[in-house]
DNA sequence: CTGAAAGCGCTAACAT
DNA sequence: ATGTTAGCGCTTTCAG
């Protein structure tokens, strides 16, 4: 259990001081090219590494992000996270990584630690019942970096950066309708974020735009679960005049519809199509595979990630929302009409 | 931009000292209960918290446990981070991720940052090429907890938490044999990783506790991607006499070689078996579902979490290895003779 | 080009 | 029951 080593032992080796060392290390110009060579011999024959501990409580903070996320183990989500990490790491930067749980009270206590450990910044993409947004707020007014992606707030004056959920339900809906489809139910997610609203209403837009009906009894909000696609499919399909489609709003209930479906022997994508949302890894894989939609998780960890170093960089701080256009894609599941085998 | 408020701040607004402070939020029984409550109060007021790089300055380690991984958007792994940070939020402590991409050089830099920001422990899982366990061993000279998990090195005296991956590829290529498969293929991992060597062994006790002849030209050493899968399995069906079942060491390949078979019309489990390794979250949704043995990731994380706790509390290190045992999913990939609906 | 000294915020040993 | 003091390791201003 060897002792740290520490720049004042450097410094008591070399017959200097601690500044000296220091300044050394860092290549500062007021230091002779024999000494700062000297220096980084020797830290590096001592095995001299840095205490960032100390670094960080006299520079008031860490070259650390924090993410706050419901749940890494999703697809979507690890994705993020990867992404996030590649992009700090390239910037020296380490990230802690929390899990909500979609519980509001956890994400309270993770802010709170997250500001103790002193991080440079905060990622976060929010929990489905997080509504008030105070306890975020305080990350702001301490002048540390706060960046929204995937699920943000709002009307709050932050930064964000989102799928254009409206667009890619949209695009998602429309093939539906230029496959053939009339009557396509919608399993949506609750309305308080945005995200959920934005995809409803591109499904709506949709509808209108090809002059289709509304029909209420066709949108049922879930949340998201495999089980819960599995149930509400059961039930729209008992209905008299039953949906000849299902665009839901998660990959997950969406499987949660197919897999009822295929239990009833019911076709897909011949009677009933399905096109679902976030190209979870195993969206390819399902017999038929699934049709959804692409979010790009990793680009957008990477894109948050160089947004906050950006916003660290800068001094002015400028609320925006930055729109990442999402990618329909087209498997069997909502190819009507089509040949392919099997 | 409100700046931090500290204990010296609460301590005059008291009239009184920055340890009696200290002391008060710690619970410090040598304080009053007046002092104690007016304490706590004010700091809520206030909105105080505490500067946890100062405590870990002081304290000279932090409430953080640093985790090194392959890569985090990967089932198993995120599932396994998602089981550390659960445990580690119970005890108060942030988790740090770090992806190696299983390059031996970004190991090294990780475990460098992760002694810098004085981490309490550290949690591994290693990268396919690491053979050089010197880094490592620096964690455990400076007395931080070094716990791997997954991919353990071989011959150190550390503390591994493992799958029983013998009996885990035992139990999948002797439930081969009972289907009646006869010419059983393996594609197998790089073996300086002792999982993969495990799986090599288990599947070979397997073929020869049956009688089976074992056939090197049946044993494939690739890299456990889908691609490879893909592409080992069409090498291997146009062998003169091609295998009738294969058992990779990976959910991926074993996905690839599912998809070539597909395409190519030949019939799983019917005319081909095919178990693969890890549950990844995409095998029960294959058609044919895939058979595969669960290394329960979150149950490991969590287990690795638990040892940190412990060995931070002991004060004696006792090289260990844990091993848990996999659970053999049979699923319709391996199934033969059986009738079951499409 | 280098040294001296102070201080980041917290804690704990040592007073009182 | 509370105060005093020192120091964790680093950086940086000020001085030389």
């Amino acid at each position: 259990m060897g002792k740290r080593v520490t720049i004042q032992d450097l410094a008591k080796e070399l017959d200097t001081t601690p500044s000296t060392i220091s300044r050394a290390l860092h290549d500062h110009p007021g230091i002779s090219k024999t000494m700062t060579k000297k220096v980084k011999e020797l830290a590096k024959k001592r095995n001299y590494r840095v205490n960032s501990v100390a670094s960080s409580l006299r520079a008031g903070k860490s070259k650390t992000i924090g993410v706050i996320v419901p749940m890494i183990n999703r697809d979507f989500f690890a994705n993020v996270i990867s992404g996030i990490e590649d992009v700090a790491f390239q910037n020296g930067f380490n990230v802690i990584i929390c899990q909500s749980d979609n519980k509001v009270e956890k994400e309270i206590q993770h802010i709170n630690t997250l500001i103790s450990s002193g991080v440079a910044g905060v990622l976060v993409s929010l929990g489905f019942d997080t509504t008030d947004y105070a306890p975020f707020n305080k990350i702001s007014q301490l002048g540390i970096p706060l960046i929204f992606f995937d699920r943000a707030p709002e009307h709050e004056k932050s930064i964000k950066i989102v799928n254009n959920d409206k667009a890619g339900a949209y695009k998602a809906v429309k093939h539906l309708i230029e496959m053939g489809y009339q009557r396509i139910a919608h399993l949506c997610g609750p309305s308080n974020l945005p995200l959920y609203k934005e995809r409803k209403e591109g499904y709506l837009d949709a509808l209108r735009d090809a002059g289709l009906p509304v029909e209420e009894r066709l949108i049922i909000t879930h949340n998201l679960t495999r089980e819960a696609g599995y149930n509400i499919t059961k039930k729209l399909m008992k209905y008299k005049n039953p949906p000849d489609a299902i665009f839901s709003a998660s990959d997950y209930s969406a499987l949660g519809a197919l897999l009822y479906l295929k239990e009833e022997r019911i076709k897909v994508p011949e009677e009933v199509g399905i096109v679902g949302f976030s190209n979870e890894g195993f969206t390819k894989l399902t017999g038929p595979e699934l049709s959804t939609v692409d979010q790009h998780g990793k680009e957008i960890g990477k894109y948050s990630a160089k947004v906050f170093f950006e916003e660290m960089a800068s001094d002015v701080f400028i609320p925006r929302t930055i729109i990442l256009d999402p990618k329909l894609i087209v498997r069997r599941s909502s190819l009507r009409n089509q040949k392919l085998s099997d």
